[in-house]
RNA sequence: GGCGACGUGGCCGAGUGGUUUAGGCAGGGGCCUGCAAAGCCCCGUACCCGGGUUCGAAUCCCGGCGUCGCCUCCA
């Protein structure tokens, strides 16, 4: 069973599931406002290798990840652009899944929009209101935090602490900086929702706490978010489920960040970049191979070297499977109880795994297999490379990095001169073949000499 | 100010109280090749500094230095 870091008591523990065979995991997912950046492809990611493997351990999993499609972002978005806020979320959703999609990321099972659960949001705070659990100011609605059991539980601060550090606002009529904005009533032109406590919208605290709890129900296994939402988002959602009585996330999970040139990438810091100019230029596969390099909850940097260094390690994946025109199965990947595949290297894998998601020993453990599959072609040991082979591929694919054993198209003066070179070749003319191949590498083409005469590829 | 993380070979990046090595990239040598490419084999002998614990520490403890972060919108 797997045993993951918990960032609500700060041990490593076996994730301990409500429903033997079932997880239900719910993960924090985008405001959509802006196209998505690195942070949103790291997180994406590393909830994705969670989820596949727990798929190739054979549990059944439900995934539910919300877009958060109402939000002061979104309509200050929309102001600015004279536009509504429903059409600035639906453009960026769409860039969402369009990145989401070349990172290989599978889709949620469930994907809630906030703006689909306002309802409910309204029947839970009126609930926290009527149960003096939360209090009405002039422009909204605040959770009282001081009546909340173990709050500060996910921020692993003391509660002096938090205070002394909380922001300063205009807001006096907040009984504790802690308090936060369950609902906020609405001002001239912003989009409006009807409530009894005057009509307005929700705080982001409030959506993910609704929508976890309807979908995956109370004490659901597993909540997961970038390492930014453990405090005050997690917090605050959690601080609401506890106030009511209900079991919320049993499991809390947090990744790491993303640093650029050394710091943390970050709005205030400006330093952004978006997964959408990275997926224009490079390989989805090589920043995936970026995060399975690093354990989750480190840091991890991208730059261009760090990117380039992973595309040229995953040439060494993709020269396997075009060697032995292996390709990657669609979808997740069942590992258990496979028995077509090397069982030993399949062991161990899943015990890397298991053992809080350590990705870069079980990434390092199919370069190994890369090399003994390689080195039993060089041996003509074909019983051995068909079986290694496919669990090279099966294991990189249960962590959803895919092979690229895909034949380019080559355009026919190019495959003109190939035939040419090979006709030089046969013919002991050298030079003639060398001067072809310094054109065609010119031209963008790795060229390799096979038993069939030349291979090209971009 | 209050908390916390980290500091590993040219680079990225794991790991651990003591046998044999993470892994990748880059580099060197060899095999293969007409020459290359791809592939295979071999190689560097690393763990911020200063103390301490120990038979033995890069790994544990203390101190220092440095970097980064959280306490505020953020994945």
């Amino acid at each position: 069973m797997l045993q993951l870091h918990d960032t609500a008591t700060g041990e490593v523990r076996p994730l301990e599931l409500r429903d033997e065979g079932r997880v239900s995991m719910y993960v924090c997912g985008p405001t959509v406002y802006d196209l998505p950046h690195l942070g949103h492809g790291r997180f994406t990611l590393v909830f994705d290798v969670l989820r596949r493997h727990l798929i190739a351990s054979g549990l059944a999993v439900t995934y539910a990840s919300n877009i958060t499609d109402i939000d002061d972002k979104i309509i200050e978005k929309a102001a600015a652009e004279g536009r509504s806020e429903s059409a600035v979320a639906a453009e960026f959703e769409a860039a969402w899944w369009e990145a989401m999609d070349r990172l290989n990321v599978l889709r949620p099972d469930e994907i809630p929009h906030a703006t689909a659960f306002v309802g409910d949001m309204v029947a839970m705070i009126a609930e926290l209101l009527d149960r003096r659990l939360a209090y009405a100011t002039s422009d909204g609605v605040y959770l009282d935090t001081s009546q909340v059991d173990g709050y500060g539980l996910l921020a692993g601060q003391p509660l002096d602490s938090l205070r002394a550090g909380a922001r300063v606002e205009g807001n006096d009529e907040k009984r504790s900086p802690l308090d936060f904005a369950l609902w906020k009533t609405a001002k001239p032109g912003e989009p409006v929702w009807p409530a009894p406590f005057g009509d307005g919208r929700p705080g982001w605290h409030t959506e993910c706490v609704v929508m976890s709890l309807d979908l995956l129900g109370e004490g659901f296994d597993l909540h997961g978010g970038g390492l930014d939402l453990k405090f005050p988002h997690h917090e605050n959602e959690r601080a609401q489920a506890v106030a009511l009585g209900r079991r919320f996330a049993r499991h809390w999970a947090h990744n790491g960040w993303v640093m650029v040139e050394g710091e943390k990438m970050s709005k205030s810091l400006g330093n952004f970049t978006s997964l959408t100019d990275l997926l224009a230029k490079a390989d989805g596969r090589a920043y995936r191979l970026l995060v399975l390099r690093s354990h989750y909850r480190a840091p991890i940097e991208v730059t261009a070297d760090t990117i380039a260094d992973a595309e040229r390690g995953l040439a060494r994946l993709d020269s396997l499977a075009r060697r032995m025109e292996l390709t990657s199965p669609v979808g997740p990947v069942v590992l258990h109880g496979d028995d077509t595949l090397d069982p030993s290297a399949v062991d161990r894998y899943l015990a890397f795994m298991d053992d809080d998601l350590q990705t870069p020993q079980a990434l390092g453990l199919v370069f190994e297999l890369i090399g003994e599959t390689n080195s039993a072609l060089d041996a003509d040991d074909a019983d051995r490379a068909s079986v290694l082979g496919p669990t090279v591929v099966a294991l990189a694919a249960a962590m959803g990095l895919t092979v690229d054993a895909a034949i380019d198209e080559i355009d026919d003066e190019t495959l003109a001169l190939a035939g040419e070179r090979d006709t030089a070749r046969a013919e002991k003319d050298f030079a003639r073949s060398d001067e072809i191949r310094d054109q065609l590498q010119a031209a963008g083409w790795v060229v390799e000499d096979t038993p069939e005469g030349t291979a090209l590829r971009r």
